[in-house]
This record gives structure tokens, sequence and C-alpha cells, in this order.
DNA sequence: CTTGAACCTACAGTCACTGTAGAGATTAGG
DNA sequence: CCTAATCTCTACAGTGACTGTAGGTTCAAG
């Protein structure tokens, strides 16, 4: 039995167009049409997609994913490879919680001075304003 | 003495490019020109500048940082406004700093199973795979 | 006056989607 | 078999915050 696209979409947890440019760009390969041209799924696909959301609600990137659903699919997989990407991974996030506690710390320095009635003296503005009031742990961009 | 667009930019630490752009969705407005059409600054471009870079160093979009400047022009400035923006900001932080830490523990719990030599079974590529492997504490994407 | 750096505009590309428009396909019920 | 509702199709534009490129012009120093 095959599956829709809608249907995929729903078992794997994606949208429907999320599910083409994934398609587009070659993560998903295309499946078999219709007659009329619809898209029709194995049950693979749902592995597949599943395997991608995960990895995505895990915040690699789809590059890094196209690398995991190689090793994956490699009969004699090289557990060092998946293992190096999820190392990299973790690393980089830890990097960014590392900037997110520091930018933590110089918010909650912004918020905790003012008060919200000096009004001639906010200090919100100011630390913004003047670079020298903040001794500014980070200038990476964070987002 | 006015600054060309390069010197603003090493002045106040940003691209030119993103002088430019920055002035074409109206964060910053239009200088001078010379006859020959390049872009003249005044001081007054250097702190405006400096203060968006800073803003944006601590992860305020765009549209929170036209409005943290609004009230930083305004005379009569309203210091809770500049204040809840910044409290706002400093909440989605704690969250994404949250959501951060639960991804960490996942990923440090695929790795630290995978040693790189068990071919057959490899950790981080089974629970990317398998959705009960892990219970999965976040499934939002978090870049 | 010449040279080379800096500047100009306009546009495409990045990432990972999301949304839209307008048309065609499929399915369930009558 | 017909109709209506839902689903799907393609193609393209938009998001945020820039970055990079091409091809040309201007400026300042020597």
């Amino acid at each position: 039995m095959t599956l829709s696209i809608g249907m995929l979409a729903r078992r794997a947890g994606a949208k429907v167009q999320t599910i083409r440019y994934y398609e587009q760009i070659g993560l998903m390969s295309e499946p078999v049409r219709t007659y009329g041209g619809q898209r029709r799924y194995e049950e693979e696909a749902v592995k597949r997609l599943s395997f991608i959301r995960h990895a995505r609600a895990l915040g690699f990137s789809l590059d890094q994913i196209r690398n995991l659903l190689e090793l994956a699919d490699d009969p004699k997989r090289d557990c060092t490879a998946a293992d190096s990407i999820a190392r990299e991974h973790l690393a980089a996030v830890k990097a960014k919680i590392a900037a997110l506690n520091s930018l933590k710390r110089e918010l909650i320095r912004m918020v905790d001075c003012c008060n919200g009635t000096d009004t001639a003296h906010c200090r919100v503005i100011e630390t913004l304003a003047n670079h020298d009031l903040c001794a500014s742990p980070n200038h990476e961009p964070v987002q």
C-alpha cells in the first residue's frame, strides 16, 4: 500500500512542501507517480523522512544530514564518520550555549539596573549606545 | 570632518554592504553624497551604527533594534518600553539555552554509547533512525 | 596625470523552509 | 455517473540578515 504526500507528511511529522523541497534538493528520492502525476510513497520513505526530521530537530544541518544518510545507507557503514559528525555538532551546540549564557548575563545586567521609572537614564539603551558600559564578552551575532 | 562608508564600517565594526543594507531597510538614514555620488557620514552615524551592531551582537532582531532606536531617539523616552523589549529578549535567550541544553544531553547520549568500533551497530545513526530509542525532549528545530 | 583603492548600483545567493496562485487529480457519497 | 470536497500539482515569491559578484565610476596620493 502506497502513501500520498499528505499521508507521508502526517506519518513523519513534516509539511507537504517540505517533502517536495527535500526531493528538489536530492535528500528524498523521486517517488513513483500516479497517472495523474501525484507522488506515491513506500514505507521506506516514512523511515527516511523521519530520520531527516529527527536529525533536524536535533539541529543538524541538511548537509550534515545528507552525510549521515549516506553513512546510514552504506551497508559496511563506518561508525566513526557518523560519530565525528555528531561530535562536531555537539561541540557547536556547546559553543552556542556558552555564547548564549554570556548574552544572558549581559541582558540580565541591562535589565536588572533599570526599574522602568528613571526616564532620563535608561540602562538598556545606554548599554547599547555606549560600548564601554559593557564588558562585551561576545561580538559574534548569535541567533 | 566626514567619513566615507569604508571608514564608518571600520569605526563601527560592520561591513560596507551591511551599512548599505541598513540604509535600504531604513535603519540608517540616507547620508549626504559627494558630487560623484559617494556617501559621506557624520560622527552621529558611528554612534547609531555601533548601537545597531552591539544590539545585533546581543541577538536582538533588526525589528527589535528599530524599536529600541525609536525609543533612544525619543527625548521623553519611555524606559519601560525598552526594558520590556530587553526582558522579552532575555526570556527568548533563556528558552533557547534550555532547548539547546536538552539537545546537548541527547547528543551526548548518542555519542557516548558509540565508540567507533562497532560497525554493525551505530548508535548515532540508530538514534536518528529509530524514534523510540530516544525520549526526545524537544522536537522544535533549534538553530 | 596616473594608478590603485575605494566606492557605486543592481542583483543573485545563502539556509531551510513557508506561503501563494491557479490549475488539475482523487475520493467519497448520492 | 455526477458532484463536491479535499488533496495535489507546478512555479514562484518571501522570510531574516546579510554576503558576494559583476561591471562600472570616483577619489586621493604620488
